[in-house]
DNA sequence: AATGTAATGTTATAATATTACATTATATTA
DNA sequence: TAATATAATGTAATATTATAACATTACATT
């Protein structure tokens, strides 16, 4: 997604990637892919945005009008640990990692405006993080850094709106 | 509290200076620190620790048994705007801020074992993370950095803990 | 096949947060 | 000062997010 105006992209291939990755993992790490859990990856999957529980379980009630919410909460909490998705804490939402291959110090990038997220390498920041937590004489165990601001795309569609009003 | 065990601290001084920090930036933007809103600050400030807006209204019941949800959300959301308070978005919780009266670009320090809750001056941090956001076309206008760990004080309990056990 | 463990089904409820509208207090200014 | 506008609070209801408890089923291991 980095860089690259999301209108160009072809999602189906996120989506693809993004199964196949969790499969090779899941293998890897012995976890267990289950059909309700990779439904519920691809739900998440289905676009950029973070993606909130209960929205996730009114797409699933499309295909299973009985399913509850901690059917979607589980699945969340296994995906979470198998490190294939992130919560956004500050939107208390979902979003597909984009790396969950590598481990990850990652930074998300939501945007105000059209609620797309990214997520960009941030191995620098996180060494300053630890390092002034050191200085503070304090533990790091979890780090949770979100930026909400504007993605360029949207930034750029502003800037067009700025110029037609002039 | 940076780097200062809480328990050697006295915290009526803390109290007190929140309270006076709080009054002298109200006058200054011309904010009413109403008695609802004071007393609530008063309560987010009885500790260092971080506070749910249930448990203040449970604090709150006990002065006035009438008082609603509706009343703490309110009065958080004026001490937000008014940069008196942080919400910690990884617990739905509100801690008092250390520093009102300079523009902060704090980072927060969570501590796992004891809950107390730390802010420290980032504002390298921020200048990486700004950097970072501009090499991905992404305009930053909110950050926000948690970091949950193990404070010094907890840290050295532990240790205590571990020699006392060989 | 027997057994233990993990996953799912099902119901209920807890915890967090907001909406809507009425009333009261405060600030502004005629 | 009285009239008016704006901000704050009261009150009731409801929305949103998340978990607990226990039964049942599927899967893995022996
Ligand atoms: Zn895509
Ligand atoms: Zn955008
Ligand atoms: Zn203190
Ligand atoms: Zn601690």
């Amino acid at each position: 997604m980095s860089k690259i105006l999301v209108a160009q992209h072809n999602h189906k291939s996120c989506i693809k990637q993004a199964l196949n990755s969790a499969e090779t993992i899941c293998k890897q790490k012995k976890l267990r892919l289950t059909p309700i859990r990779k439904r519920i990856f691809e739900l998440i999957w289905s676009n950029h945005k973070a993606v909130g529980a209960y929205d996730l379980l009114e797409s699933l009630h499309l295909e299973d009008p009985k399913a509850k919410p901690v059917t979607i909460y589980r699945a969340l909490d296994f995906l979470l640990a198998a490190g294939l998705i992130h919560k956004i804490k500050s939107l208390n939402a979902f979003i597909g990692c984009l790396r969950p291959e590598i481990s990850h110090n990652a930074m998300l990038l939501i945007c105000n405006v059209c609620q797309q997220t990214d997520e960009v390498e941030a191995q620098n920041i996180y060494q300053n993080i630890c390092q002034i937590a050191e200085n503070n004489a304090f533990l790091p165990q979890n780090i949770s850094l979100e930026l909400h601001g504007v993605c360029n795309s949207c930034h750029q569609i502003q800037e067009i709106d700025l110029n037609n009003l002039s």
